[in-house]
DNA sequence: ATAATTAGGAACCAATTGGTACAATACACA
DNA sequence: TGTGTATTGTACCAATTGGTTCCTAATTAT
């Protein structure tokens, strides 16, 4: 009944995610953006609203791919003892080997910066993300131990420990720090279980 | 034999710190700035150049007051265990009561954040503080051992893991996240030193 | 075919951006 | 009390910002 969209959705917000990712909301422009989406400013406002909504649908889909199939990854017990995904875990998306002008972190951990105090919208994204991550990796660490209260409360901690680290290592290796030895350090923290 | 200076130079870098610190550095724009310094326009060009420069230097001030103090307290037994300082190192600036909209994080986290990659100035700064904090954790965790080479391989990947823990605490707390026990989990960390 | 409906794209918009020019001003020193 | 000098504040700037308008093009249902 009417002329079909000539884009599509998924490939324009995966351009739009590629350059947050990289640049951050405020510092992303529009002509940029619309570049990176590969459509015009016509079909940018007609189909998603404003800049704001855009973000915020690239970080659903950072959350549905990216953190997705992190999640996935870390409660697949075929693909290695929960020590190795836990170590998988940390690998991804750290590239240490980009110099540090390549260097993007995390969408999430750089959403929650610059955005957490001002947008509610991105802060409930980021908090529900955060949770899925830490859930799964308390399930991971759960896996060779028997359930208690006391052995859940140390999991928990050791869940938490990890869930942080996992933000301020992509923190920091935004200033172009070379990333610590993560298998050692993970062993140390979660090696007993 | 000139004119004198009207504004004190260090009281207008505190307000510039307070603003860049609560909002960042690409959503502060100038108007705000130089009522948060309390200068006019003419002022801040004259004595500072650019809006960047005022960033770094308010970076700096961040060090000298906020880093500094914090390796300060750190080293200094007089002010309790090491224990206790390293959970009064987790206590500085998060404060867990405040709403989410006026939370601000650690201003050298969020310039890592948001300028590490596209800065080398800013990655630098804060890859010094990075490392004297670090340093001085390590210091404090090594009160209470002998060092020697294996020692001061655990007492370094306990340290990292601090410091990592430090950064990404400030990061998750700007999306409202309410903070873990850190007591509990410091000591979990650290405690067996 | 044609009417209805939506996408596409260019021209346009006011507001805001960081930064500059320059005249008025205030002080220190002679 | 001048005179030199640096500060201050205002007026101004071009460029860019995110966003809107509106006309044309393309498609489908009738």
């Amino acid at each position: 009944m009417a002329r079909p969209r000539e884009f599509n959705v998924d490939d324009a917000l995966e351009g739009a995610m590629q350059l947050f990712w990289k640049k951050g909301y405020g510092a992303t422009n529009l002509p940029d953006l619309l570049k990176a989406m590969n459509i015009t400013r016509g079909s940018f406002y007609k189909a998603f609203g404003d800049k704001k909504s855009v973000y915020v649908e690239a970080l659903k889909r950072y959350d549905r791919l990216q953190i997705g199939s992190a999640v996935t990854m870390l409660g697949d017990s075929k693909a290695g003892s929960n020590m190795d995904r836990l170590n998988a875990l940390f690998s991804i998306n750290i590239n240490d080997d980009n110099p540090r002008e390549e260097r993007r972190g995390c969408l999430m951990c750089n959403a929650m910066v610059e955005l957490g105090p001002t947008d509610a919208t991105v802060a409930n994204l980021t908090s529900k993300m955060y949770a899925s991550i830490q859930k799964s990796i308390f399930s991971a660490l759960s896996e060779n131990t028997t359930s208690s209260t006391t052995a859940d409360k140390i999991l928990n901690d050791k869940s938490v420990i990890l869930t942080n680290l996992y933000f301020g290592s992509h923190a920091i290796s935004k200033s172009g720090q070379p990333a610590p030895n993560w298998r050692v350090i993970i062993k140390a923290i979660a090696g007993e279980n």
